[in-house]
DNA sequence: AGCACGCCGACT
DNA sequence: GTCGGCGTGCTC
């Protein structure tokens, strides 16, 4: 008999264990396929992490061990899912993120191959019938041999390109072709026109020698906004397809980087693979498929294919690294880039980190030597960058009459680039649906005064809560800083500037792109490529608009509200602003058009806003990295969230001020806790969440107080656990 | 996660 | 007397 180990399919910490099933089927079981199992009255899918062979008798069994061994009810597949090096992988990426093992595999997984219930109801395979050709046959009509002779000249052939189904049928009868049912592959990528490189510039051609030369494995590639980094990308593909290794590369979303996807299809066609959200299930299975069997060579993907099943992998990029998409917020929470560099390493593959704003902790890591710098400082053909300027909205002169939203800077900017048939971008700045609060008057924002954290407005209670600490007050009814009454809650969307535009320019065509019109998938790419297409002159979105994208006849760019970003509770937000202007402002005026960008704002000063505008990436982050040295943030410090949920409000919070003191006194040496706090998600179904941030300098040394303190909660079935080890957001 | 068992209140 | 509410323990 057999007797397997398996992982079961929930993800949750108390059942992050191997449990035992015997086996007496012909099949021999291997490591990494799925089976059924009975698990506590309940037929669940295992996954296989040891098979053993036993003489002994079941009743042997539970003797020796002291549990019943229940039998194992199917085994699924007929071939391990993961390769051993996607397994060690597994492994690690569980060690490091104290996450239930079995939710790696399943985020390693596409959804009909994951080992959770879920895929089996997932459709997985299309079959298509073939015909193939059997024997030949001397009596038949003149007909039926033409239809013979056709199929064995192209067996197997589709069944539906053999249009006369009585023949065939005949045939079938005869015993003189079969019907084979084949898997049909139906995803296929758009192939594009073969493009030839365009020759590099001596600042590209240097980046790309020293990376060649280098041995380190990490790389970080600064490179301003159109300086020509996706073809530093291309160009070091390129040679290490030569080298007989292969490529993945990672895109933020495929649908804001369209042109990343077809520039590596244009290029190498059939030989790459795209995976993306917007594949039905059965899709992603038949590209992982492509991957697995070695029929490509270049994989492009959003985060979750840094677990692509490509070998032999000599490079891996992650283009625009400082993009937040790159952190899963769910189990089992990981980064891609700290993925891809867990990935390369045994491998000795090298990773390349591109961005123009690149995040603080990879730029703090190049200074220090961990990542190699690469820099290109040079735009393309010497282009200029925009012309930009920063209009105070305070200053009630610079208002356009009847607007709350447009300077009369932007509106005349606008009108010419609509008599010029040009075309403009209109940027809204908004993060989340984290609401602050603010004075019309006099600008004064409520801040927590612990921590200077932005205090939330929550509507349920009607409370100003602080998300980062436990400080709460009531809304005042006046402005506590001019005595004003006229307190906003929040800004205001994309609907009310595309109002606004058609008041002032009846005639003019917009396009709007935020989360709610992009709800539908497709809707982004439709309105990119309308867009793209000139089918309309103004297009209003929120930050995906910001990235990637061409748009040659985009001559302006308007930022409506470029602090907006700023009152959002996290001290990431300076960065995301600066971020945001910088991508913003690089979009305007490409090709042989000179661009202009206007940034409206309250805070003209604010150096995220200003420097954001001068495209000042350096100055920004000797700026910023004063700012989080003296509190101590980011990437001076960790932050690890750990959030406790249950049922009953009184038993969670008796729990979660427990855990709290008891963090505490455990940590005081080499880290802070903070919180609990209720975060703005203080719900999630029928269950409350408390959350603490554990703020430090040693990971290695949080991890077995974590293991101590919170896994014994984590078996308690009234609460349920989770824990963000390099958290982004609350 | 989610099933079964067990201990308390409202009911044919 | 019983049906069924949910709180708790446990799952090979």
């Amino acid at each position: 008999m057999q007797i397997v180990s398996v992982l079961i399919e929930h993800p949750t910490i108390s059942l992050n264990r191997p449990f035992s099933y015997g086996y007496n089927g012909e099949k021999k079981i291997v490591i990494g396929e799925r089976v059924l199992v009975p698990f506590n009255n309940r037929d669940l899918i295992g996954y296989v992490i040891d098979v053993e062979l036993t003489t002994r008798s079941v009743e042997e069994l539970e003797d020796e061990k002291g549990f019943r061994v229940l039998m194992v009810k199917q085994v699924i597949d007929s071939k391990p899912l993961l390769s051993l090096e996607l397994m060690e992988l597994s492994q690690q990426v569980a060690d490091y993120y104290i996450a239930p093992k079995i939710s790696v595999l399943q985020a390693m997984l596409p959804p009909t191959l994951r080992p959770a219930s879920s895929s089996l109801k997932q459709p997985k395979i299309a079959y298509e019938d073939y015909l193939v050709f059997i024997r030949d046959e001397e009596k038949l009509s003149p007909k039926q041999k033409e239809i013979l002779l056709l199929i064995k000249e192209n067996s197997p052939v589709k069944k539906r390109e053999i249009k006369s189904p009585t023949i065939i049928k005949k045939l079938l009868d005869l015993d003189l072709i079969k019907i084979e049912k084949k898997e049909k592959i139906r995803f296929s990528i758009p192939d594009e026109k073969t493009v030839v490189a365009p020759p590099l510039t001596v600042d590209q051609n240097q980046v790309i020698d020293e990376f060649c030369k280098s041995d380190d494995r990490v790389f970080l590639l600064e490179g301003i906004t159109g300086s020509g980094k996706t073809e530093v990308y291309l160009a070091l593909a390129e040679r290490t397809l030569k080298t007989g290794k292969n490529v993945l590369m990672l895109v933020p979303e495929i649908a804001l980087t369209p042109m990343m996807v077809a520039h590596f299809v244009s290029r190498y066609h059939q030989d790459v693979a795209v995976l993306h959200s917007e594949l039905t299930p059965a899709e992603k299975y038949d590209e992982y498929r492509r991957i697995a069997e070695g029929k490509v060579r270049i994989v492009v993907g959003v985060r979750s294919a840094i677990f692509a099943p490509l070998s032999n992998i000599g490079l891996i990029i992650l283009d625009e690294e400082h993009v937040e998409s790159y952190k899963q917020d769910t189990l089992p929470f990981y980064h891609a880039r700290e993925v891809a560099i867990m990935r390369a390493m045994p491998l000795k593959a090298k990773v390349l980190l591109g961005s123009a704003t690149p995040s603080l902790e990879s730029r703090a890591r190049a200074l220090k030597g961990v990542y190699h710098l690469l820099q290109l400082k040079q735009r393309i053909n010497k282009r200029e960058l925009p012309v930009t300027e920063i209009v105070d909205l305070m200053d009630a002169n610079n208002l356009y009459p009847q607007s709350i939203i447009f300077s009369k800077q932007l509106v005349a900017e606008l009108k010419t680039v609509i008599e010029r048939h040009e075309q403009a971008i209109l940027l809204i700045n908004r993060r989340g649906y984290a609401t602050y609060v603010s004075c019309r008057q006099c600008g004064y924002v409520f801040r927590c005064p612990q921590d200077d954290m932005v205090l939330t407005y929550h509507r349920s209670d009607k409370l100003l809560k602080c998300h980062h600490c436990d400080y709460v007050e009531e809304l005042p009814a006046v402005c506590p800083q001019c005595g004003s009454k006229h307190l906003w809650q929040t800004g205001f969307g994309t609907e009310r500037v595309e109002d606004e535009i058609h008041k002032f320019f009846p005639k003019v065509r917009t396009l709007r792109l935020d989360s709610d019109t992009s709800k539908v998938r497709s809707q982004v790419g439709k309105i990119v490529k309308s867009f793209a297409n000139h089918e309309a002159d103004i297009l209003i979105g929120t930050q995906m608009i910001a990235k990637g994208h061409d748009f040659p006849l985009v001559t302006l760019v308007g930022v409506i509200l470029a602090d907006m970003g700023l009152y959002y509770p996290s001290y990431r937000s300076a960065e995301q602003t600066f971020q945001l202007i910088t991508q913003a402002v690089g979009r305007s005026g490409r090709k042989d058009r000179p661009g202009k960008a206007i940034i409206q704002t309250n805070m003209p000063g604010h150096y995220a806003i200003v420097l954001g505008s001068k495209q000042d990436y350096a100055s920004f982050f000797a700026t910023e990295m004063k700012i989080r040295k003296l509190s101590n943030d980011s990437p001076f410090s960790f932050e690890m969230i750990i959030s406790l949920l249950s049922k009953n409000a009184e038993v969670l919070d008796e729990a979660i001020m427990q855990l709290a003191s008891d963090m505490k006194n455990a940590i005081k040496e080499f880290g802070e806790v903070l919180g609990p706090t209720t975060p703005f998600y203080n719900r999630e179904r029928e269950y409350y969440r408390r959350i603490l941030i554990i703020k430090h300098r040693n990971y290695f040394r949080i991890r077995p107080i974590i293991a101590k303190l919170v896994f014994p909660l984590a078996a308690n079935s009234k609460f349920q656990v989770k824990i963000d080890v390099d958290s982004f957001e609350i």
